[in-house]
DNA sequence: ACCGTAGAGTCTACAGTGTAGAGCAACGCT
DNA sequence: AGCGTTGCTCTACACTGTAGACTCTACGGT
């Protein structure tokens, strides 16, 4: 990955020769042969359309009309394939838009969250990996699209005027509030779509009244959420504190 | 679960008799009974020393010397399990501490924040659950003792002044700042212990140098880190930012 | 035309997983 | 004595990741 790609766009991409696949029916007898990058994208599709757990080699390789072990051609094991997948996801994050040069960092860092938060609704089932994968594979060790975003962030805040520790700080202050973000958007709530009360579609009515006051009395706000407007509202107050903290001699150089 | 207990402390027992459970060695014929508190505690332990994916059925049953089926006499189905142990480690969250009672808010839950923090970082490896399990079981179906910090924090937020939606507007702006903490201050990093440079270390040496400049040089920075004064610095910042919009009329009473 | 080699994919097999379904043994009641 | 309930076990099935050995094809060099 990562060729000529300064700024932006995705950089996923290792086809052996052209694009052509050849048709998945089962006519072809020589069929091309996969790459990493068509194997990532068929498992981007089941995990998008079947959830998580769905995405064992055996059905991938079936997707794929192949041998479940061919796969390991491509990835070292599952959790390589998994790694992989959060590559694919974060690559495609653009951080520096056109026409982002001149414009003030916080605005840039909050265009570039919205985009985060767009990208991820589109894939939501990847996120539990978004979140769990590094806590596994140390940085030095993921493919290197995974780290793209990070390194573009750092540049961003050291162009705003953060040092090294600081633009550390306030990369892991932005990038822990945008997951933090999208973990509450995405959580579970209703159990009951098809019930007219709102505590009853919650299921809220589990909760002794007694031990979940609040709780039980939340259901209406509960079910009106407006994740843009909740972000764009978090993002004001990190970019805010960050500021502070720029201008605060303290901590700012560092 | 929840008896008389108010504001803090586990509530999370459900002992059928006392609390005997007469060695764990194969001597006695007739053992007591276990329990769902046993079973989780017994998860939570295996979990602790051997990692989350150690976690099977099997491997609890063998540790508590019982066929695996008898489980899900205790949990529905692993997931149930997961949640439970979600549970176990949420409920012992003490988030009204003794004399709290008239303390300001901004304090209670900043030491809320790092009481969080501290039980977290005993148990590293459910964090994956803390974030991962909410996606898949709706508020409505959690174990109760999961839903407590909930009502507890919506709690302090409405005394503090919030409205029902700005106490849950709050709520989620400060959990989702904890969790994004954790996930960064629990990330792999280092890949080589034995390494003296640090860039070594982090396996930076990977990473092209034309590519990554700002990654590869924050090396250092990067291996010191005090995960305990990054979580109150940010939590400052999210205090104030909640104190701002509890105090312009624009947002706050709604 | 031949061989050698590398690349892509397959086949078989093994140890391990979650869990449905049936059944068993002991206890507390009536 | 009989019954139901509780706590647990046994067996079996479908499925998982992946090590190891193997086959088939295409291509380059001589």
């Amino acid at each position: 990955m990562v060729s000529a790609n300064r700024h932006d766009g995705p950089t996923v991409n290792d086809e052996p020769g052209g694009t052509s696949v050849q048709g998945t029916g089962g006519g072809g007898k020589r069929r091309s042969p996969l790459s990493r990058t068509t194997v990532l994208r068929a498992a981007l599709e089941l995990v998008d359309t079947d959830g998580l757990e769905a995405l064992s080699m055996r059905r991938l390789g079936q997707r794929l009309d192949r041998d479940p072990m061919a796969l390991y051609r491509y990835a070292a094991n599952r959790d390589a394939l998994l790694d992989g997948l959060t590559e694919l996801l974060l690559d495609q994050w653009v951080i520096a838009a056109a026409g982002d040069a001149d414009t003030a960092w916080q605005d840039q860092l909050r265009r570039a969250a919205h985009r985060f938060r767009a990208l991820v609704l589109k894939h939501p089932h990847v996120v539990p990996l978004l979140v769990t994968r590094p806590l596994s594979t140390p940085l030095g060790l993921r493919p290197l699209g995974a780290l793209r975003p990070l390194e573009q962030l750092l540049a961003v805040f050291t162009r705003a005027g953060f040092g090294p520790s600081g633009a550390l700080h306030a990369y892991r202050a932005y990038y822990g509030f945008l997951i933090g973000h999208v973990i509450n958007e995405l959580e579970e709530f209703v159990v009951n779509a098809d019930e007219d009360d709102a505590g009853l579609r919650l299921g809220l009515d589990r909760l002794p009244e007694s031990d979940f006051p609040h709780l039980r009395s939340l259901a209406s706000q509960l079910l009106d959420y407006d994740g843009e407007a909740e972000l764009d509202q978090g993002i004001t107050i990190v970019l805010q504190g960050l500021q502070a903290q720029l201008e605060s001699p303290a901590r700012a150089p560092h």
